[in-house]
DNA sequence: ACATTATAGCGAATCGTTTCAATAAAACAA
DNA sequence: TTGTTTTATTGAAACGATTCGCTATAATGT
């Protein structure tokens, strides 16, 4: 093994020959340690100048195996498939890089082994804070075990765990409902569908709440006869079957009504593909709404009114979250764990219109 | 600084101290080092308990500090938003997955600046392979001088580079077009409109190329009057918009089309509202087929005629071509660029139609 | 002229692992 | 019995960087 041949890593002792230094004042040259006010300018430009020429860069193993620090968070999607995540991540990258922090990116597939196994890897990398994109169902209680147990700073987006040890970040499910719900009454609707989302979901439940406080603030009617629940499902992306299952189910039921509220947008996706096969025009014969305001919202013709989480702010709030509790336990403070909920948005577009014949 | 007290990290001098053996034996038994067939089974089964029961991880840094192996690859994104990314980086986790490998996921928001830091950092981090998913634009040269320089195993994913000293995952653009021109053709369309991708991208040239390979082998006309380019743009998202503002301008050229074949999925989806505002139905009216079968182009009413990119099987196949250079590079094999082209695939949904009066 | 302080740089220890070479006891062969 | 091999374990030297403490010169104060 002649490896002194292609010698392809240039270590600091080589930076340390080439400019006639040794290595300790090179790495506080390179470092601009506290000791660098001593390093006369000639000198710190010899060193940045053989630093160059070679291609240095510092190895990060050998640097964090002192500091204890590796500027790493792990990312843990439940999907990455679902468009909900995307523009989460983007809100996490982005802060994260603002913070010069990289990020490892696991996805568990909604499975709870790989989860593990990934939390393992993820602890073995010695990661300074994990963000957990729960987007999806379940979480149980003993990975929780598991996190605590390597007591990294840690925030859940998308679910408020039972025992509130570990950050979390979510959104109002309850206030956007209501929200949604109060833009379809509005606009003079009476007779409302429902496609209420999974049990399992605390956000279904939460929405839910939202829909029944509105009504009961208004004296709405919630006629048994329009609603539908979605079962519960591990994928994502069969929102939109089930959906529209559930939106055939509902107009079998014969049972007028001008208007549906669907859990989400995947939901809302599948109902607009129902009233299109029976014939029922969206907006002109019945108003959707959705929830989210995933990517394809926008572009649906008709383009979905909807319930905006605020998915890039989401991120960015988890990552402040695990920073701040990062630097805390870098100074040996201690710091609770942070529980934010932010507003959902209405956003009104092409797929909810009056009544026909009332003016709202 | 009493650290002592709430000694946090395990080491593997804890676990020899309280297994009894030497850290050598322990490192030994963990790894199951060849070493380790001289062991007697009841010494493992110390080791072991001992590790377990202090909860013991080796220290990544440690590790590949000496091993130079660190099972991590970058995964640059320029995009992450762009749905089109989504199943790639599916593929690509999955694979990794499999391997047993990490991923450090980059995202360049389409700047250079950003790559460029990113690409620092990476290779800081000493990752052993790298991905680049170059959705959209440009990409150019030098970067190229930044990848070499660190000698990294590294594949693009499409785009092919002039100099192909790197290696790629493509799709076959000009295939797939033909294949999606042949199929409005079989349908009796014969007065089609085309809205080509912006110019700077190879993959619009590639498509067009295939659009012409059919025309000409069939002796299909190409009406200059029918044809418009979407602009130069940086955003994906825009392509949207862009789709719309074209096809509302070759409808305003008067010259009547009975279907429309767009550079993708997102400039299908302009295409279609505008379609939808002019009053012409699809696929009653006009058949119109994309390009790329991103995630919402089987929501959509009507459901998308499209060309299928095989997007996670390009995830895959840039991770296999990694993880061999990865490890014919620690056998100090070289190994040259690899191009991999992979077949497109038409799907045909609703939005896709005989033209009327005509058989096919 | 001498003590003090600021300036400049270096040696060596350390972080947690792996691995080579060495040791030593047991097992075996002659 | 002696010599060789197998089995079992370990000390010490890396890996590449940071940092504490030390030296040594130069500048300053008195």
């Amino acid at each position: 093994m002649k490896r002194d041949a292609n010698k392809t890593t240039v270590t600091i002792r080589d930076v340390a020959k080439m400019s006639g230094f040794s290595a300790s004042t090179v790495s506080i040259v390179l470092n601009n340690a506290p000791l660098a006010r001593y390093i006369p300018p000639q000198t710190k430009a010899r060193i940045q100048k053989a630093a160059k020429t070679l291609g240095y860069y510092p190895n990060v193993f050998a640097k964090s195996l002192r500091s204890k620090r590796n500027h790493t968070v792990g990312v843990m999607v439940f999907d990455i498939t679902d468009p909900y995540c995307t523009p989460i991540l983007r809100g996490i990258e982005n802060s994260l890089y603002q913070a010069s922090y990289l990020q490892i990116l696991a996805d568990a597939h909604n499975e709870r082994g790989r989860f593990e196994r990934y939390l393992e890897m993820l602890l073995e990398r010695r990661i300074e804070g994990l963000i957990v994109l729960a987007n999806w169902l379940y979480l149980d209680i003993n990975l929780l075990a598991d996190i605590e147990r390597g007591k990294i700073p840690t925030v859940i987006i998308g679910r408020e765990l039972e025992s509130d040890a570990t950050s979390s970040v979510i959104v109002d499910d309850e206030a956007g409902a209501y929200s949604a719900l109060s833009h379809l009454y509005g606009l003079g609707h009476r007779k409302i569908a429902f496609v209420r989302g999974p049990k399992a979901l605390s956000s279904s439940k939460a929405r839910w709440r939202g829909v029944q406080r509105f009504a009961k603030d208004t004296g709405l009617e919630l006629d048994a006869r329009l609603i539908a629940d979605l079962p519960d499902q591990l994928n994502p992306n069969v929102g939109v079957d089930d959906g529209f299952r559930m939106t055939e189910e509902l107009l079998k039921r014969k049972r007028p009504f001008t208007a549906l509220m669907a859990y989400d947008d995947m939901t809302a996706f599948g109902a607009l593909r129902a009233l299109a096969k029976a014939g029922i025009k969206v907006p002109g014969n019945c108003s959707v709404v959705g929830f989210d305001d995933i990517n394809p919202s926008q572009l649906f013709v008709p383009a979905l009114s909807t319930v905006r989480q605020p998915m890039e702010a989401m991120g960015a709030a988890a990552v402040v979250i695990v920073n701040d509790a990062i630097t805390a336990a870098a100074e040996n403070r201690s710091s609770g764990a942070i529980h934010r909920k932010l507003a959902a948005e209405l956003v009104v577009r092409e797929s909810t219109r009056a009544v026909p014949g009332k003016s709202s």
